[in-house]
DNA sequence: GTCTATATCTTGATAGAC
DNA sequence: GTCTATCAAGATATAGAC
């Protein structure tokens, strides 16, 4: 159960509260534009409202774009949990893989910025924010490294690779896909997310080559 | 042979001469604080200047990160072009793709944050700076196009993909690298570009699987 | 090619009414 | 919970001396 229930993606934009809407926007806003050149004016006019109204929800910029990120990560790693649960304890270690990366895919579209600014804007945030969201980050991480070392004692995985090297190689590459994947125009290879997650499981299992 | 001649690869950072030392200190700047955040105070400091001085060199601060920029994308295209010229004409597709990963690689992290800034500061750079960008971006993926054009048409490449899509995630997945990977700090898996590209080579080619 | 000095604007944030 | 009004600091950029 989440600490703060998040509503971003069951409500349409307009109906979301004052918080929401606020979070939405800025997290919008931070993702085309960067942390630094968007200013809590430039939010204040998406949403709405004057500039002053947004501190009687955040304490400051950095907070809230502190709560963007962790809202991110939050919902990526109620993911994971998911999936662990719906999965088969004797699940063959290719469909635990494949059901993982679709769902930190899913996770990554779904949510629209708030994931995605985790992997565009947080290089280049605020030592402060940063500091803040690495904790977090650790913790869905290190989910990542329990199901790879399942699969590295089992022999599935290379054995020159390491279970943090290729945790940092796996999401690496599946992140990556935020530049140029959009799921609301359909292209020729991967039209769905669901897609995507077979094509990008299949190159961190078997490569591209044919 | 570049239109600009770049010294930043070769001089130690003390021996730069103006123009070049606000390109160096800017582009670590940039890289590390994001473009928005960093103030042409900040770069005036880091080189020892008076921030008025800068605009004897660069007309906007637009334009000093644009030309950050496009150097970056030059020395990857140079290193690209090498590689093909060194290149046996009837080497092996495998070599062939691990020679144009490990220049990438190297390309990436032997011209510190020039090369790194089109990828970590890009996504959320102004949009007048990505659209002077994104012409010499596209004249170097035409190029990996083309060499994954040559895999795919003898028969070596995955064919349910097209080639931009295997361009897409070849470079996203190795450019996701620049998070982690530090060439000077030695590590289990990886002790330098070098191994990093043989490394990630085998992920693009055969996965990560056992 | 770098400086001092400064113009002009925008920024994050606060105070206090409603 | 949103508003008006405003502050103090920092931003990019310019003018002109050396």
């Amino acid at each position: 159960m989440p600490i703060v229930s998040v509503t971003t993606s069951s409500a349409s934009l307009a109906e979301l509260t004052g918080r929401d809407r606020i979070l939405q926007e800025a997290a919008e806003l931070f993702l085309t534009k960067g942390y630094g050149d968007t200013s809590l004016r430039d939010i204040a006019s998406a949403v709405g409202i004057q500039p002053a109204s947004i501190y009687h929800h955040f304490s400051s910029k950095e907070v809230l774009f502190t709560e963007i990120l962790r809202i991110g990560i939050e919902h990526t790693t109620e993911a994971f949990d998911r999936t662990n649960a719906d999965l088969n304890a004797d699940a063959p270690p290719g469909i635990a893989l494949l059901a993982h990366v679709e769902a930190h895919l899913t996770a990554l579209f779904d949510h629209g910025p708030y994931t995605a600014a985790n992997i565009v804007v947080f290089p280049v945030a605020p030592d402060a924010v940063k500091a803040a969201v690495v904790p977090i980050r650790d913790a869905y991480e290190q989910r990542w490294d329990t199901l790879l070392r399942e699969l590295a004692t089992s022999g599935q995985l290379d054995p020159d690779l390491d279970v943090r090297m290729a945790r940092r190689i796996v999401l690496g590459s599946i992140n990556s896909t935020i530049e140029w994947f959009n799921p609301t125009d359909s292209q020729k290879d991967a039209q769905s997310v669901t897609d995507l997650a077979k094509v990008m499981t299949d190159l961190v299992w078997k490569g591209i080559g044919a």
